[in-house]
DNA sequence: TTATAATTACAGTAATTCCTGAAATTACGA
DNA sequence: TCGTAATTTCAGGAATTACTGTAATTATAA
């Protein structure tokens, strides 16, 4: 398979964001080819668009797919598999937002929750405690905040971002009226 | 300096999840020893507290201080510097939010922003410009939104947060109020 | 200034992560 | 079921990142 310089581009800078992302080059350079490529395509087909070993390729695309960012699938007649990433760039968003969350936040909540089971007031750590206290606080806040929004229809959370800072008006308005 | 069990466990999770976080073990440790630490310290301070080298206590302060989320002072009638974690988690928080948009976000933007500058309808690559803006609507929508909500009150908020899902009856009753 | 304490830069080494090629396994079509 | 194409596993090596100790620099108190 052929790629642009247009194309490479953009898959070079995926690769070399990779890092910052938590993910390595080839696995960000492999998302960025399925990204911009409409027609979903094999292994080889990207071990020739980026010059990859196969096996390189095959852990990259277990490692996109634990992330699910990438489909796999199968043509009729064709025994190979066949990797899509999903169009929608709201659905891909939502998704990066969940993953991150269970791959940085999660484990520290629990840490957390752990640590903060049981109450130690007196002890010598009373300011570490508190301190813990409020990022527990902090992040059940946020995440209880995030599940909220990704209930909320597409239409509408779009709406509510392009509002920005508006919505404080709302809120105001709301306090006004007493409900 | 000696650290309790209580705050071992506190500074080792930091530690290990340093990795997922783009830091250093020792940089995930030197912050969370910071963090759960009320009066400044100073790196021979860290040094004892967490047996890591000199040199590399004085990088992980440096590394840290990019990130603004360790400030150094100085104590009078003593030489050598001292450092503290700022006490605001919301500062805090925020300040994550901008360092890591920074780091992982804007770099992406120029890119993008850079790639799309000219209109190129017609070409090869359609789908992959396509989708390009996608990616650069999404980013720009975010991050405007994003400065919105820094420029808003901790009280407005955090109260917009508790509020979550229910923001959307706001929106409604906006909309049937022809505001 | 000067002496010295404190900090930082840097080169070398250790540790980790990444990638490849070969071998093993899986799964499909005949 | 068998043969083969496709995929995955894994050990070894390459590349990167992290860490240490020493040497150089900086800055402060005398």
């Amino acid at each position: 398979m052929n790629v642009t310089p247009y194309q490479q581009d953009f898959i070079l800078h995926f690769g070399e964001m990779g890092s910052r992302w938590g993910i390595s080059r080839t696995v960000g350079q492999i998302y960025a080819l399925l990204y911009i490529t409409e027609a979903p395509i094999n292994a080889d087909d990207i071990v020739s668009a980026l010059g990859l070993s196969r096996s390189n390729v095959s852990m990259g695309l277990k490692e996109l797919q634990s992330w699910r960012l990438v489909k796999p699938q199968h043509l009729p007649g064709d025994r190979r598999e066949y990797f899509q990433a999903p169009a929608d760039i709201w659905q891909i968003f939502r998704t990066l937002v969940e993953e991150r969350r269970k791959r940085e936040v999660d484990p520290t909540l629990s840490m957390l929750r752990n640590a903060l089971m049981n109450d130690r007031t007196g002890t010598p750590d009373e300011y570490a405690e508190q301190r813990l206290k409020e990022m527990q606080d902090l992040i059940e806040l946020s995440t209880q905040w995030l599940d909220d929004m990704q209930q909320l229809e597409q239409r509408t959370a779009v709406k509510l971002m392009k509002l920005g800072g508006g919505v404080s008006k709302l809120l105001a308005g709301k306090a006004g009226r007493r409900s």
